[in-house]
DNA sequence: CGTTTCAATATGTATATACATAATTGCCAT
DNA sequence: ATGGCAATTATGTATATACATATTGAAACG
């Protein structure tokens, strides 16, 4: 066989070799044309195909074995991995936009705000070793006149100090933090319950009533943040998560 | 201030250089230390920091990009970004790993099996343009005695023919599947529910009790393969989902 | 004063080369 | 046989180099 045959119909778009070459191959193995197992070529004839050199093949194998697609064997070569655990990027947006994206004007509204020495469970739920100060908040965001969603938040005012002076009337604190805390990282927890009296008051939905419930706890640099607990009446919310296996 | 000096406490590991300028500057980010908007130092003094070549820093930076930890801006230099939109990986384990982890003895038990020519329905749950054949099954996962989730499932026939000959009685849909469609796209959907007759029945729990439910819609190659919805007892479920900006 | 031009600069991509490392193959000696 | 040793091979990492490209800032010009 000739050489690059590998993009076949692709007219020259200004799309780097490398690039062309981790979507000819990762095309070839989404087909499913190369099974499971089935060992793709040689670094060395993928540059005799392309005529490159093997460090732009290189870059785009390794690419292609850090999204998880292809396992490298020294040695022994390349290999297209099985699709492994079902994973999904689950897309948290903003609830603000989340509403006005429904075309609904947006509007949040304090219920509570206690600064307080944490107890128990707020440890437990910040994840907190020490006792310190913490921000206990309740809040609600509508769409148009309908409770949208139903937030408790702790905030831990050792790691978020300047928070202890917000009053958070109607900005919501989850937008405010985004705008102070670095960078975060978070863990979600995603479940179904029965409205309780005072969830079922505050959505003004019947008590018993399936709601969704998000909670997110957040840490940066290796301290907790903030934990949050989104209750959504089961009617208004679906989230929706994508599973694309790379290529960016 | 002299070279080398970023690499602080670390003693030398076996890990690459790039790797370790990559992890160098994204701590810095996830700390804080450099926020969204600093400029980071330009490849040639990271060069001169790292005694190394530009490229093995243009690996590393290059990789922060990608990860969306930095934007690079030609002439102006590579910049912390904000942190964005806030996204997770959401783990969907398979329901027989899942219930094994609790120690639990899993059983599949199929309720119903029905081929037939898709009707608007099923296209619509598919994204089917054209009529064919479809599988429709239903099945319940047993953890022990209890029924842990009730899998409502809709199988293309047209794009994986084999499934017309399996009868699922005892093993799951599922994991069948995955062993033989190549590699997939997915789409989830999650979402409360208060449980309906046939759901309550299933289950064995009250009619109108909350639930979770999760959709997934699955292709391969662009061809539809296949809708699932799993519905489970509020109270057996939690989904778990992981953010960690990058670093993989 | 505004606009155009141009050189300087940082990143983007690619090359040829080099040596390290892991794993497999085959050979040899016991 | 078999246990160990070395050669082979593919990947992993790094280098120096080259040129392309986008963008900025300043100089030249109308």
């Amino acid at each position: 066989m000739s050489t690059v045959e590998a993009s076949e119909m692709e007219s020259g778009e200004s799309i780097s070799l490398h690039q062309r070459i981790l979507s000819d191959i990762s095309e070839k193995i989404l087909s499913g044309a190369w099974a499971p197992g089935h060992r793709i070529p040689f670094e060395h004839e993928l540059t005799a195909q392309y005529r490159c050199s093997r460090m732009t093949v290189n870059k785009a194998l390794s690419q292609l074995a850090k999204a998880g697609l292809i396992e490298r064997r020294r040695r022994s070569g390349s290999f297209v991995r099985r699709p492994q655990s079902q994973a999904a990027v689950l897309e948290l947006h903003d609830i603000r936009i989340e509403v006005e994206a429904l075309g609904l004007p947006y509007r949040y509204e304090r219920l509570a705000r206690l600064k307080r020495r944490s107890n128990a469970e707020d440890r437990a739920l910040l994840g907190l070793a020490a006792p310190g100060q913490v921000l206990a908040l309740e809040g609600l965001h509508f769409a148009g006149q309908r409770p949208f969603a139903l937030e408790g938040r702790l905030v831990n005012l050792t790691a978020v100090p300047e928070a202890a002076e917000e009053e958070f009337v109607e900005i919501a604190p989850g937008p405010w933090l985004i705008g102070r805390v670095p960078w975060s990282e978070a863990e979600h927890r995603i479940r179904a319950m029965a409205a309780d009296e005072h969830i079922a008051d505050a959505l003004d939905i019947d008590p018993g009533a399936p709601c969704l419930v998000v909670e997110r706890r957040t840490w940066s640099a290796d301290h907790p943040v903030t934990h949050v607990r989104f209750v959504y009446p089961a009617e208004s919310h679906t989230l929706v998560a994508r599973f694309t296996p790379s290529q960016g």
